[in-house]
DNA sequence: CATACTATTGATCGAGCGATCAATACGCGA
DNA sequence: TCGCGTATTGATCGCTCGATCAATAGTATG
């Protein structure tokens, strides 16, 4: 029987290698969250030894926002692209609240929640909070605009009506990790709420199924 | 110079000392959260050795979870109190909006964040984080009925209404951790949203100045 | 006053954490 | 093909965590 022999090393390019790495972090908090992101964890995941990650990624501070922010970032961009699939203001609205409380995405509810408890004691972490929130909001502001715009929204206070309903959907979101509720209802009550405080018809951002 | 003896020990009631405990625990969720709850920092707090910590409270995962309990049991009395000074259903139910938002319980946001995101490793924890949020929705609900009761509001689902209108106050109360908002803003619109779910007359649940 | 009970102490264990670093060996350019 | 640069390894440090436990000393009881 032959004893383990110390690792074969795998020699490769800086770039790819961080790129592994960064992938393997990114995938250990899908599943488990950013509390488990730790140096051993991902040296495990990426196989190699932990001292390289601590090569490529100094912080591990950093390594959690920058996750964080990739994550936050892509579920942004694929929220943002279902939405420019709607022809109309209200639709593009009424999709964006639909994919975000559909529970379908509880992987990045964990993501988000955890975030606030680690952004305590994580400085680089509550930063990418901070601008991935203004990020989120903004995205809300221009449907809203828009529909302001066409008449088919009225307020004068988008950017202060996009905080208010990102929040409320954060918290439905975070709620729904303890209790399982049907997303249906939540859609639906999320749905009438975010028709009063846009001034949108009633039943205009209820969903055509 | 006398060397620093043993620390003198001071003997008490079995009850009066665990009572300290609790106490000293409490105090350090409240400045610091509940992550700020270990055994040593309970110790110093308390003004005893660890050890005695853990014999009276065999395990940190359930003295979080007591702790929890006991923070978020005097927060829904507390509120409880204030809306039965209110003439009303809509009145209280505007008094409990108007209170979870006015920004004046930071400290116990802290904790209940904090609490979604320890669950996930806490079973004691995630088990209190439940049935907390069904006191909360309890409190709502009874409030809610009365107003269906006397024509106030008119909705057949109270029960819906209230998980949803708590996961609402809980997400931009945890929002207002990270960015700052003017609290008037965040309760006027509330204040509308929970109109329109609870089938209440637009504006009777905007708080009489 | 003597004794037994137990509240209390503080050292200790094992685990996990981020970080550091000397040693090693891979692979590219000369 | 050789040698150098550096990617990579894995042991190690210092720290904090919850938990355990033998030793100690208050206090009540007889």
């Amino acid at each position: 029987m032959s004893t383990t022999d110390p690792r074969v090393r795998t020699r490769k390019a800086p770039a790819e290698r961080a790129a592994e790495i960064l992938d393997a972090a990114t995938a250990i908090a899908r599943e488990q969250g950013l509390g488990a992101l730790t140096l051993r964890a991902v040296a495990d995941r990426a196989g190699v030894a932990s001292g390289l990650i601590a090569h490529y990624q100094p912080s591990m501070d950093d390594l959690v926002a920058r996750v964080y922010s990739d994550l936050v970032e892509e579920e942004i961009r694929e929220v943002r692209a279902l939405a420019a699939r709607e022809a109309s203001p209200a639709a593009r609205f009424a999709r964006v609240l639909e994919t975000l409380l559909d529970g379908s995405r509880e992987d990045l509810t964990v993501v988000w929640v955890e975030s606030w408890a680690i952004s305590r004691r994580n400085p680089a972490l509550a930063a990418a909070v901070r601008r991935q929130m203004s990020v989120w909001q903004l995205l809300l502001v221009e449907i809203a605009d828009e529909g302001v715009a066409d008449g088919s929204f009225a307020t004068a206070e988008t950017s202060a009506v996009a905080w208010q309903i990102m929040g409320m959907v954060d918290g439905l979101n975070a709620q729904s990790l303890v209790r399982e509720a049907d997303p249906a209802t939540a859609i639906a009550q999320m749905s009438r709420a975010a028709e009063t405080l846009l001034g949108a018809r009633p039943g205009s951002l209820a969903l055509a199924r």
